[in-house]
RNA sequence: GUGAGCGUGGCCAAGCGGUAAGGCGCCUGACUGUGGCUCAGGAGAUCGAGGGUUCGAAUCCCUUCGCUCACCCCA
């Protein structure tokens, strides 16, 4: 075979696309309950807009983006990830003359140069929800309890909800010395990974599963950035906490939950499903208070989630949570026979068609087995069968497939016959 | 980017050095106009690709591409 699929990127057959409707009309649902209007951006934007955005340290932009330059030489990036582009579109727009908080949520793909297995694509899709423009605390309840409520509407069982405060500018920066302190004094006994980190991204040292050297222990044994919170940040996750028990949702805290991004600040969440797996997290975010700022706007505090499709469907498979919507069944097969009925066939489909009917020509050439052979194979509901005899009354054998009855319809009269029942 | 396993007709899958079973699906036929069951027949692969070893390779070796899993990262 020439040609296949890009690495990382799949198709999406007919026989996909029950799943596919499915989760997107329970996320639909869910934001529309909440008063989530959606927004469209672009596949591509300027990379600025990443590099500024997502932060040049994070792996994203630094080793996994598909940016080239257009014919005009201006640097494009396929969207890694649909918090930015938003922020940008609320920024362009003047959303902050709207009510505040921005509520806006999104299906789109998302790019990013990996090395794919099973839930890891370099294409993949997400359905995300932001709120820009209120910090209130219970802004981010109401953003997690939509994360909850969606995954729970699809039906998965045993999930997981981890949060975290990672702290704000005030704080964090004592935290992460603190950080540094512990670490300082055992340091050759971490990964080599870790010993990186250590200098450009201590708070990664947290996320470190590596156990053939001392990285579990001394993350274990490491200071807690929910200990160390500022006043205002540790009021902020309390806050939360408190609107979490409110809604009863469970949920646990995880001292080492960070997030790969740099915009993330305070609270961050991600829910997981019960099987254990490397590339298992189903959903995931958190607040966001300096991006606004940092992408060339007023100081503005937002969050949301991103939670990519293709594991959930994975995981709604697995779990057998819910089964695919009956396979696009068509209402009538028409078969025809002989020389003069074809031409009346192609007529007749053409007005069912006009009439809101489904209808699927059998090839004309065929034998009647053939032909009847085709229309049971595509589950359709009835076939009509038309012949000289037929031809000649200027009607058509309406059969039902499921009972086998089969009665003589005239022709103007199939459509509302075929409606009626 | 690192490591390991795998790659046979549309799908699943035998064969593991002598020149490709089987199942599903598809098509045809079984009183010349009636399907879903059954039966019979048919089309369809040179074994991911390229190179090498050998008298001879799907079966051994190398390279490459792809898939899967783990690391990493993340949705």
């Amino acid at each position: 075979m020439q040609f296949r699929l890009p690495r990382g990127t799949q198709d999406r057959l007919p026989d996909d696309q029950p799943w596919w409707e499915y989760v997107t009309a329970v996320a639909q649902e869910q934001a529309r309950r909440f008063g989530y209007g959606r927004i469209d951006t672009p596949v591509f934007e300027h990379a600025g807009l990443f590099q500024r955005g997502v932060g040049e340290g994070t792996d994203i932009v630094e080793k996994e983006t598909y940016t080239f330059p257009d014919r005009s030489g201006e640097e494009i990036t396929l969207r890694p990830e649909g918090t930015a582009p938003v922020c940008r579109a609320y920024l362009e727009h003047g959303m902050h003359n709207l009510p505040q908080p921005v509520r806006m949520h999104y299906f789109c793909p998302i790019f990013r140069y990996e090395r794919p297995q099973a839930g890891r694509l370099r294409q993949h899709h997400q359905f995300g929800v932001e709120a820009i423009g209120d910090g209130d605390p219970s802004v981010d309840a109401e953003v997690i309890d939509l994360g909850w409520r969606f995954t729970q509407a699809l039906g998965l069982k045993g999930l997981s909800l981890a949060v975290n405060s990672i702290g704000d500018p005030a704080c964090r920066p004592d935290y992460l010395a603190a950080l540094k302190d512990h670490y300082t004094p055992r340091l050759g006994e971490a990964c080599p990974d870790c010993r990186m980190r250590y200098d450009r991204n201590p708070l990664r040292m947290l996320d470190c599963k590596r156990t053939d050297f001392a990285c579990q222990d001394l993350v274990a044994s490491a200071p807690r950035m929910t200990d160390l919170l500022c006043a205002d940040c540790d009021d902020h996750f309390t806050k939360l906490r408190r609107y979490l028990d409110a809604l009863g949702i469970p949920y646990f805290i995880n001292p080492t939950l960070v997030r790969g991004l740099d915009y993330y600040t305070r609270t961050v969440f991600e829910i997981l499903p019960p099987e254990e797996g490397a590339q298992s997290v189903v959903l995931g975010g958190g607040r966001y208070d300096g991006l606004i700022e940092q992408l060339g706007g007023r100081p503005t505090p937002g969050i949301g989630f991103g939670s990519g499709l293709e594991r959930l469907i994975l995981n709604v498979k697995r779990q057998e949570a819910a089964a695919p919507v009956e396979s696009s069944a068509v209402d009538a097969v028409i078969v025809s026979l002989g020389d003069a009925a074809p031409a009346i066939a192609v007529r007749l489909a053409s007005d069912l068609r006009q009439a809101g009917l489904s209808v699927v020509l059998a090839q004309p050439g065929r034998s009647l087995r053939g032909q009847m052979r085709h229309a049971s194979a595509l589950n359709a509901r009835y076939t009509l069968v038309l012949g000289d005899a037929e031809v000649a009354a200027g009607a058509v054998q309406v059969k039902t497939m499921d009972s086998g009855e089969q009665r003589e319809t005239p022709l103007d009269e199939v459509a509302t016959a075929l409606n009626r029942r």
